[in-house]
DNA sequence: CATTAGCACTCTACACCGACGAGTGCTAAC
DNA sequence: GTTAGCACTCGTCGGTGTAGAGTGCTAATG
């Protein structure tokens, strides 16, 4: 435990170095008006709390920086878990009194990075229990035709074909009408299995040209990603001084790319509110940066999450309970419906 | 008109520099096998070629770079209109033999930058001119409902929304029904137009709550982007030795970040394949690099734009036969349809 | 007359040096 | 316990010198 002075220091080294990205040494500190101290006397304090471990030194002679253990430190200890002010910041947006779900979760990720100048990273609800509500196929030409398959959650998933002439018109109403009177209510993973066990020998019997058809229809209901990712303020972060290298600007693009890799990092991420500075996290390319991700509530089982990554020099306070306030006013968002 | 020396001089500089990124002295030219001429010499005709503004110095020392002008000379005079080898780059992936329009662009895009290194950046076709297909409004749970909205090109739009309790299911179905009848084959920018001299009175003869469920309705049908996009190897470019400032970096991120920009810059690239050199490109982030587009053809009237981003520093010739290549076989693979 | 060898010149990149300043740790005095 | 003072460390910044790559010009060459 620290003691008290050691406390204010920390706290001060923190916000200064945050503010600033220079090390902060003893006489800057002491010119500090919540400093009474000398310089000398600061400079002890601060030898203590490098022996925690809390602070580092850039090399010999420099000012101390914040340890990643003094990150979280300050975070566990210094942010206090009460600050729920509601700041409505989507309200505020919203003008319009009618919500369309997508949207919403969109600005918020514009909102986010524009409000803290770090990279947002929202993702939508895990789609993977959802069960299949209904399908569609929609001739457009004469070989073209669009695949349109709802979950009960609403999400809407669609496909563009080219099809060959041997398949008939009534032939694709006919396989359509099959598969939603025998696959509704199943959930999206188990398609392709209750396809072959439950729909196959039915289109063989009424489908004239059925094995080519039921190739296209697996193609259809082949379920890919489960889970929406939007991205904003990619470009905030090479503002910041710990980017000014392009190498790690260029892992950290990588990393963005790469979808599965976004989800793998947020996966973990249960209820509430969760704080990852550097090595804390597992996945490589942000091991120097810090995250801060929360949930939201779509509906009673959907969960989303909401993320912001940014260096682990950040401010914490500020980012904390914007995200809290954040995913709160979200939930309660789509909890209520629109807001008249 | 160039000599026959000065054009091998000429392109040999340019790709030298292409793959070095080295201004490129008379020395290391007399080595190359290509031509038998001492250094004096060479250093006299690129003098000549730096006074018809083709190749730059660095400095009033340095070895000579190309200029922008001399990789337009470049691009008309030495690379041969009819390099036309299909390289099969799509059709070599596809094991699939059926066809799923969206994942194929998406495909294009990925394997174009992996080729080539550089940014691609793909636009599906401009929709402004289609027409309505079908609307369809399902409810999901007692205050959710999905809108799905389905064109005549396949264009599949759709769109969650809390209703409130005030609008009954029958209302909805009633409410569907009448915009099916109505608004079918209209052009969708019409659709908002339309929906309030066709519409808006029908409703109000049949459906109770008409003014509310009217709002919900005009904001379902509100089209919004009306071309896709679609963008690959954004983490490429910062491999190129001139993006080792992050400055550009963020530049040609902000830029990316923007969907409307990116269409801007495409909007005339119309039949055929364009190069832009540096400067002739209009937006202003990307003055300092190339674009190399093309189109290809969805159907008879549906025109997508697929686009290369790289320094002008870049391997013209590759890039060319690759475009035209690329874009040549995505317009045969959607015409014919599937190839058994 | 085109080509080439030679030479003086220019400019960059890089390493090195020294001064400066910010900061530390330690010790002795308050 | 706190502070002033001092020696010491290290990074930054400007200047300096050298090596190397490259040029332009001129005079010699075939």
């Amino acid at each position: 435990m620290l003691t008290e002075r050691e406390s204010l220091i920390l706290q001060i080294i923190i916000d200064d170095f945050v503010k600033t990205a220079h090390p902060v040494g003893s006489r800057k500190l002491a010119k500090n008006e919540r400093i009474n101290l000398s310089a000398a006397t600061i400079r002890n304090v601060m030898a203590d709390l490098e022996e925690k471990e809390l602070l580092e030194k850039t090399h010999t002679s420099s000012g101390r920086i914040p340890s990643e253990k003094g990150y979280r430190y300050y975070v566990d200890h210094f942010i206090s878990p009460a600050i729920n002010d509601n700041l409505n910041v989507i309200t505020h947006v919203i003008q319009d009194n009618i919500i369309e779900l997508e949207r919403v979760v969109q600005l918020s990720a514009e909102i986010l990075s524009q409000l803290t100048n770090y990279t947002a990273i929202i993702l939508g609800p895990d789609e993977t229990d959802a069960t299949l509500k209904q399908v569609q196929l929609l001739p457009l030409s004469s070989n073209t035709v669009v695949a349109i398959l709802v979950t009960s959650t609403g999400h809407v998933e669609h496909k563009s074909f080219t099809i060959p002439h041997e398949i008939s018109v009534s032939d694709l109403e006919k396989t359509v009408n099959i598969l939603n009177e025998r696959l509704v209510g199943i959930p999206i993973v188990k398609l392709t299995h209750a396809l072959e066990t439950e729909v196959y020998d039915i289109m063989r019997k009424h489908i004239k040209n059925y094995k080519l058809m039921f190739e296209y229809i697996k193609n259809v209901l082949t379920y890919e990603e489960s889970v929406k990712v939007y991205i904003d303020g990619q470009a905030n972060l090479l503002m910041q001084p710990e980017f000014k290298d392009v190498e790690k600007v260029y892992d950290f693009y990588c990393f963005l790319e790469q979808e599965e890799a976004i989800i793998d990092l947020l996966k973990d991420i249960q209820d509430g509110l969760q704080v990852r500075i550097g090595q804390e996290n597992e996945v490589e390319a942000v091991k120097d940066l810090s995250l801060i991700a929360s949930t939201y509530r779509l509906s009673t089982d959907r969960l989303g999450t909401i993320a912001l990554i940014g260096p682990t020099r950040m401010d914490y306070r500020k980012v904390i309970a914007l995200l809290k306030s954040l995913s709160r006013e979200l939930t309660t968002l789509f909890a209520e419906g629109q807001t008249t």
